[in-house]
DNA sequence: CTTGTAAGCGGAGACATCTCCGGTTATCCT
DNA sequence: AGGATAACCGGAGATGTCTCCGCTTACAAG
């Protein structure tokens, strides 16, 4: 095993013991949802399968919303490399507009994939919603739009368009109006289209 | 007092006691709202306020949700009588396009008004919201911007223009970014405007 | 190795939502 | 008026989230 060297971040460096369990947990966590459903993911239960106390997972993760996100953080990690230092045309070196199509089709596909987790954060803490990830993309898609559309206002208009990607009025749209992945993707080809 | 006539609908009527409790339920809960928040209001202590057991606070009203869409329910009646009867702008007469900035206008204005509540709602089983009041909303959207923009996807599109109305949404431009009700409302009119 | 101490741990318990069901009562019908 | 009965009522309890705090332990410094 390696030993963990001492960064030079403030933040106090995580026990060894802390990362074990907070590494347990995920995986309990991760295998429950598999099995049951992420609806029905209880916290006191994955402390159970986990062997920890409950007070362990919720230091750990702050809040069922926390331990949700902590599951879909690798695939937020895969996408913000994605769009920030991969190839084309998600990556730097594509015009803005096919930038910004490749982003949002990517996070639609991300949305279908996770569907049931995406929900679950998005229901709860309205605070944990638009922080970090939401303002990372917003950023990006902000900075895009200001170069496909010099004069509009960019900040709303990203709002805007990551509005219905949410992971709720997705489900809603596959489930009750039998919308494929697909159309939705090229339902907002159109509305970028009409921009 | 007036007799309750039976009427011919299908649904056995409410009892007299039952309607009482209702009434009674929803007056504590406005008083409740006013007083400590939303986001703090207890089904227990409306109960308890109320002179009822919590069984009859659920079976009333299905669950917490049901009793958050209670308390906005009169503005609901009165949003979709003004665009359903109402006088133009918002209400038939006007050109489409016009129908559809003063509809959305008014929604965000309810939205404002009662942001917490709708957060709230939005918060509740996703299942709840987009029935109802979002059918109705949406229906009328995709009329209006099936006359307005004849060959788009008028379901998506009016999707899509709802979507950013959520109060979550909302609040988070409010409260982070210090946008106002009318710079949102400018921010839609310039999405309009595009399309 | 010893030791000081901050980080970590566990689980009892506060508090919420929601379900269930035996007892009660309003309302309809005769 | 006098049932019959369907609707209603209350509240105990199942289950879940999250907090709090006294005890324990990893780990760095001496």
């Amino acid at each position: 095993m390696t030993r963990e060297l001492p960064i030079a971040g403030q933040p106090p460096a995580e026990r060894a013991d802390a990362a074990r369990n907070r590494q347990r947990i995920i995986e309990v966590a991760t295998r429950m949802v598999e099995a049951n459903g992420a609806a029905n993911l209880s916290l006191d239960e994955v402390a159970r399968e986990a062997n920890v106390g409950v007070g362990t997972v919720y230091r750990r993760f702050g809040d069922r919303s926390g331990l949700i996100y902590a599951l879909i953080d690798a695939g937020e990690r895969a996408l913000q490399e994605a769009f920030m230092t991969g190839p084309p045309p998600i990556g730097p070196g594509a015009p803005p507009a096919e930038r910004i199509r490749a982003f949002l089709h990517a996070l639609v596909d991300r949305k279908v994939a996770q569907q049931e987790l995406f929900v679950l954060l998005e229901m709860g803490s309205s605070k944990a919603r638009f922080s970090g990830p939401y303002m990372v993309h917003h950023t990006h898609l902000a900075t895009l739009l200001a170069e496909a559309r010099p004069g509009a206002d960019a900040r709303f208009l990203a709002d805007a368009l990551l509005a219905p990607l949410s992971a709720c009025l997705i489900g809603y749209q596959q489930a009750e109006r039998g919308m494929s992945a697909e159309q939705i993707k090229s339902g907002l080809d159109d509305l970028l289209r009409l921009l």
